[in-house]
DNA sequence: TATTGGATCGCC
DNA sequence: GCGATCCAATAG
């Protein structure tokens, strides 16, 4: 067991909480014994069969079934025709939510990430979920993973902190009334923002409600 | 079986 | 700002 592995219990939660507590945990990926991973820096949560944006919101299908499943598990699916997104299975069994990961800053494997995305500069390796998962070189193979296991996980560090804010989430057409994206501001690893996203972010404050 | 549009990215 | 790209979901 490593120190500070994030648990089941950690994922188990509202989907809200886990979003908004992810941030700043680092992630870590073991793959041929390389370690890839970094602090995470920006998420959105997608939250049940009533929340419009989240892919339970038609009902199960095969593609979102893990969503309804334990939480703590990898959901990755592939979208644009290009892109993998790396979502966290939350809450309880029966209950479809998870949270994407959409930014992180690179802190293992640095430069075997730079050779999967093919760029130079850090800030480039994965400041957006597409990049992010191109970066670690995740994609549906890895649907399923326990992210609580030994290849994939979350640690906890100390010295992560700070304000977080709060947006609509991107890249959406209906939900954008629910401010479920978190991130730090002024990340050069946060993805890029639309104008309308920019003009709804807010300092986020912390009140029993948001959960 | 055909059609549609997407939790994006990178280049114009 | 826009096109690439392909799969899942839905409709017929």
């Amino acid at each position: 067991m490593k120190p500070n592995k994030l648990s089941r219990e950690f994922y188990s939660r509202p989907t809200l909480q886990v979003a908004v507590e992810l941030l700043g945990k680092i992630l870590i990926y073991e793959i041929e014994g390389i370690r890839l991973g970094g602090r995470l820096v920006e998420v959105e949560a997608y939250i049940g069969e009533d929340d419009p944006a989240c892919h339970a919101c038609r009902g199960q299908t095969p593609r979102n079934a893990i969503m309804y499943g334990d939480p703590g598990y990898l959901y990755v699916y592939f979208t644009y025709g290009n892109h993998y997104m790396l979502n966290i299975v939350t809450e309880r069994k029966g209950f479809p939510a998870a949270v994407l990961l959409r930014g992180m800053e690179p802190m293992y494997g640095i430069d075997i990430m730079k050779k999967n995305r093919g760029v130079d500069k850090i800030a480039e390796i994965a400041s957006g979920p597409g990049k992010m998962a191109r970066a670690l070189g995740i994609t549906t193979a890895q649907k399923g993973l326990d992210v609580t296991g030994e290849q994939i996980y979350f640690i906890n560090d100390r010295e992560a902190g700070g304000e977080v804010w709060q947006s609509p989430r991107i890249g959406l057409s209906d939900g954008r009334d629910k401010l479920w994206r978190f991130y730090y501001p002024n990340n050069p690893h946060v993805s890029r923002m639309s104008a309308y996203v920019k003009a709804e972010a807010r300092k986020l404050v912390l009140t029993a409600s948001l959960y």
